[in-house]
Order: structure tokens, then C-alpha cells, then sequence
DNA sequence: GACGAGACGAGTGGATCCATTGAAGGAGCG
DNA sequence: CGCTCCTTCAATGGATCCACTCGTCTCGTC
């Protein structure tokens, strides 16, 4: 997974970050209101590095512009996280196809761990950052610079509703999701490509239709 | 499909729009230095509003911009065109699928008519136009936002290289092209959604390969 | 003659100030 | 008492000016 410099050197590459961050961390709700002066202020800059921070937002599907109103928090309604979820399903595979040659055997070994981990703790935070770091590091070796930036976009954008999912099944409703994830470790040291890519899809396809049995998360 | 507002009363959405155009009608050439005091002269604005536009053509992929460097129209290497061909070749099939039910007969007669144009019109501009509009006619009764979005973002930072092809094989070239959309347009007039999706999916992938075999087109 | 350091210039990034728009609250009329 | 219109203001959009960075050219030295 190639991931964008963002060497902080240049103000509204540092804010855009720290909004990318915060959002992602849940400290802004979707649709949350988010003022330029308010933002600058808290980034020691002026509006107008805020004003790109915020265009660079959108363009990753975190913030939503309107002109001559202001920016929010983007909220996904039901349908388009479905449709997320159905985008992902078909891209993952392809991305994991593409990854899974690259991978050592100590990304593999890592990637059990992550699973064992996220099995024991309970905690909703805690299981959001090692699903996502399990799922993208199995992503790490792809050369697919542009698919990898538009899946990890995807997975930032749904990051809300993953997070009001896991609060709402609780630690007993991922026991399924532990269970996938073993399979797909094992298909993947296995190097068996074709079961892992099922595996994969099975599993964000599993999870979409959880998803619309819960519309409660959108609420 | 769905597509921006932009209504051009904000000056960086009429100066993004403009862009977008001439760089899709290939008045720009890929890699070519895009300096913010030409454009604000060109579009008779300040070089800010110019800036926030090239953030919003960046997010559509078609400008790469560097910190304190500048920004170049974004020019895809062989890798990346076909890791968009692929996308496309997993996307477009579902997109399809979700715009078919809601084609009217009357959109349909449209498609054939368009087909049917393009075949007997040997300019490459008017090809690319025509081939343009019926595809994305057959997706336009799609209410899936996102997807629609990214498909018609894969197809305009792609449009280069589908001009630079389409000059290089020339009229008896696109053949092949012209026999699959008629397929395309029988499926659907059938209501077959998965022969259409199948045909659709192949009509992808033979253009992938077809533009592998040709890496002068990237040179 | 070639390589490296320094100065110059073009161009981008950022801050401040002004114009404009959209919304909210209050006053007046029906 | 409620609806409409107008006023007011807060927040965004845009222009100008200044600071800084990067590339290039030149001069000096080895």
C-alpha cells in the first residue's frame, strides 16, 4: 500500500493530516459543521491553508464543500455504504491477488498475530486499528498504486459506520469476523490466491449484509 | 449517472471545469507544466481561485501536483492505465447492472443509434465522443452515486490513452469495438443482465490487452 | 576542463483585507 | 396570532501583497 508523502512541510498537506486523523478517530461526527476560522485557529494557521486542507478532504470523500455555505463532515446514508461495501468486494480480491506474491513470511506471521490480538481484546478502538492494519498490511505488497489508494479511501470514508457496527454487535458479533480472518491467513500462507480472494470477498460481502440489516447504525 | 453541479457561479468550480475540459479534449498534453498565472490570466481571476481548481482536478486524478513545485497534467505510465482498465473491468459490469432495469426503450434506441453512428464515422474525435456517450448512456439510470463518480473519473483520466489508441489503430482497427457494443445493446435490449455484464467485462478486458500490446502509446 | 558553491529569478505558499452570500432574528402587516 | 419581508451579521469566496523554496546560471577553484 503506497501511502502519499504528506511530509508536513507544506501547512495545508500538515492540516489536511490532522483533520484526516481527527476524522478518522471519530472526533468529528458526519455532518459535523467544520469552520474554517475554528480549524485555523486550532492548526496555528490562517484560513486559507484550511481552505486547501479542506478541497484535499473531499477529494479523499472525508469532507463534503458546499459553496458559499461551508464544509462537513461527509455522511455516507445507507445506500452509498452499501455501495462501498459492493466496490470493495470486488476490488479487494484483485488487490490481494495483486499483493499476495510480494508477501513474506513475516508479513504472514504478522498477520496472524494481528488476528490472535484482535481476537483477546475486546475493546472497539482496539479491534478497528488491528482489522484495519491486519487487512491493509496483507495489502502492503501490491505495486497497484492506484487501486491501493482508492481501497484504503474506501476504508477511510466507511471508518464511521465500522466503528457504530462494532459498538453495535459488541465483541460477541465479530466471532464470525475472527473466523474469516484465519481463513483468509491460512489461504494466504497457503499461497492458495483463488480460495483467499473468495475468502475475502465472502467476508466484506458478509459484512454489507449485516450492514443493511442494521440500518439503526445510520440512524 | 450523476454528475456535479458545478454550476460556475464560484470561480474555482468554473476554472476546475474549464480545465477539465481542455485537458479531456487534449488541449493539454500529459506531463505538461501547468502554471497557476497562466490559467488565472486565461480564465480572468486570481492565482487563488486557480489553486483550490487544481486541488479539485487533482482529486479527479487528472493533476499531479508538487509542493512548491508546481502542477503537471497527470500522465498515467502503463502500469497505472492498466490498473484503471481493470478497475473499470470489475465496476462498469456492476454499474451496468444497477442501470439496467431503470433503461427505458427509448434510452436503448439511443445506444443502437450511437453505435451505429460511430461505425460509420472514421474521425477519431467523433469515435471517442460517440463511444463515450453510449457508455456512459447505459450506466445513466444508475442511482448508485459513488460508483458512478469513480467510473466517470476512471474514464476521463484514461481519455488520453484511449485517443492516442484509437489513432493508432485507426478506423479498421475498431472493428472488433463496433461488433461487441451491438452485442452490449442486444443483451440489454433482451434484459440479460449477466450476458451483458459478461460482454461488457470482455469489452473491457480485450481493450486492457489490446492497449499492452502497444506500449508506444505511453512513450 | 570539470565540479561545486553562491547568487539571482521565477513561481508557489501563506497572511491580511475586502466583497459577497446565505441564514437567522425581529418588526410589520394581514 | 401567524406569515412575510427586511435587516443584520456571521462565515465563506476572492484579490493583493509578502515570504519562501527550488531550479538555474555564473563564477571561482581544483
Amino acid at each position: 500500500m503506497v501511502v502519499t508523502d504528506s511530509t508536513g512541510s507544506v501547512a495545508s498537506l500538515r492540516i489536511a493530516d490532522g483533520l484526516r486523523r481527527a476524522i478518522l478517530a471519530g472526533e468529528f461526527a458526519p455532518g459535523e459543521r467544520m469552520r474554517q476560522e475554528v480549524i485555523a485557529t486550532r492548526f496555528g494557521a490562517s484560513r486559507l491553508p484550511v481552505r486547501e486542507a479542506l478541497r484535499i478532504l473531499q477529494s479523499d470523500g472525508l469532507v463534503t464543500l458546499v459553496a458559499n455555505s461551508g464544509a462537513w463532515v461527509s455522511q455516507l446514508d445507507e445506500r452509498e455504504c452499501a455501495e462501498s461495501y459492493e466496490i470493495r468486494e470486488r476490488l479487494e480480491p484483485l488487490l490481494l491477488r495483486e499483493s499476495m506474491p510480494g508477501l513474506t513470511a513475516h508479513d504472514i506471521a504478522a498477520m496472524r498475530r494481528l488476528a490472535e490480538e484482535m481476537e483477546r481484546k475486546p475493546e472497539v478502538e482496539t479491534f478497528l486499528r488491528l482489522d484495519r492494519e491486519f487487512h491493509l498490511l496483507s495489502y502492503s505488497r501490491a505495486e497497484t498504486v492506484l487501486l491501493s489508494a482508492l481501497i484504503e479511501r474506501l476504508w477511510n470514508t466507511t471508518q464511521h459506520y465500522r466503528r457504530a457496527f462494532a459498538v453495535l454487535v459488541g465483541a460477541d458479533g465479530r466471532r464470525v469476523v475472527h473466523y474469516e480472518h484465519f481463513l483468509l491467513v491460512d489461504a494466504i500462507q497457503r499461497g492458495d490466491a483463488e480460495d483467499a480472494q473468495r475468502v475475502l470477498g465472502g467476508h466484506i460481502r458478509r459484512t454489507r449484509l449485516e450492514l443493511a440489516q442494521h440500518p439503526e447504525v445510520f440512524g
